[in-house]
DNA sequence: GCGGGGATTAACT
DNA sequence: GTTAATCCCCGCG
């Protein structure tokens, strides 16, 4: 029996094209849940997405305008854009929409696919874990996802995942921005990135409260 | 040029 | 809960 996938090569049929890509960054962003991001041997199910929108946005990297870093986020839909962050990690995103606007999908977790040990829940949860993982870098950052023969993002399986929606993280210097429901997640998921303070299930003991004052 | 800060993570207390 | 690691980007002058 085929049982577990250990080959990249069948998610090669499922590639998506140009068509997926060219939506608003908040719709994209949901298309990704269950989807593959796949990058040579090695691929991962996407279960956690931000969405960052242009100009407007006081969170988006777009707010500059474009910058020799950022300008991959205002060309078509489905080319990467890669950064670092804090000096140290390598952040993958989905460039959405039509060419010359603004928007991507910053992929946050990805579950252990193919070339990736299976484990593992955590190895790629993340931003800066599951780039690490996939061996992706700032050398992507502009690569066409449509028709690069290594680095691409294929169909998940039919069945629509049930999601989340809540605020996007760290980005509270962004004002009313900060509050939108722009990140999404596949719901109770062990890939999530965040979970503690996403469910603040560190909220253990109201105890005794009442003898107060 | 200079200086502040960030779409993070892991290892602390 | 706090902090170090670590570096390039961006705005300003």
């Amino acid at each position: 029996m085929p049982a577990m996938a250990t080959s990249t090569d069948p998610l090669r049929q499922q590639r998506q094209p140009v068509d997926f890509f060219r939506k608003p960054a908040p719709d994209l962003a949901r298309a990704l849940l269950g989807a593959w991001l796949v990058h040579g041997p090695r691929a991962g199910m996407i279960v956690e997405t931000e969405a960052y929108l242009g100009p407007e946005d006081a969170a988006s990297h777009a707010r500059f305008g474009p910058t020799e870093r950022t300008r991959p986020m205002f060309g078509p839909g489905g080319t990467a854009y890669v950064y670092l962050c804090y000096g140290i990690h390598q952040l993958f995103n989905v460039v959405s929409g039509t060419d010359g606007e603004a928007g991507a999908v910053l992929i946050r977790a990805l579950a252990p696919g193919p070339g990736l040990p299976q484990g593992d829940p955590a190895i790629a949860r993340g931003p800066g874990k599951l780039t690490r993982a996939l061996a992706i870098d700032r050398r992507h950052s502009g690569l066409d996802l449509t028709t690069h023969k290594q680095l691409y993002i294929a169909a998940g399986p039919p069945v629509a995942a049930q999601h989340e929606v809540g605020p996007r993280v760290g980005v509270d210097y962004a004002g009313r921005w900060a509050h939108e429901p722009l990140r999404f997640w596949i719901a109770d998921h062990p890939a999530v990135s965040r979970t503690r303070t996403t469910s603040r299930r560190t909220r253990p003991k109201p105890r005794n409260r009442h003898a107060r004052e």
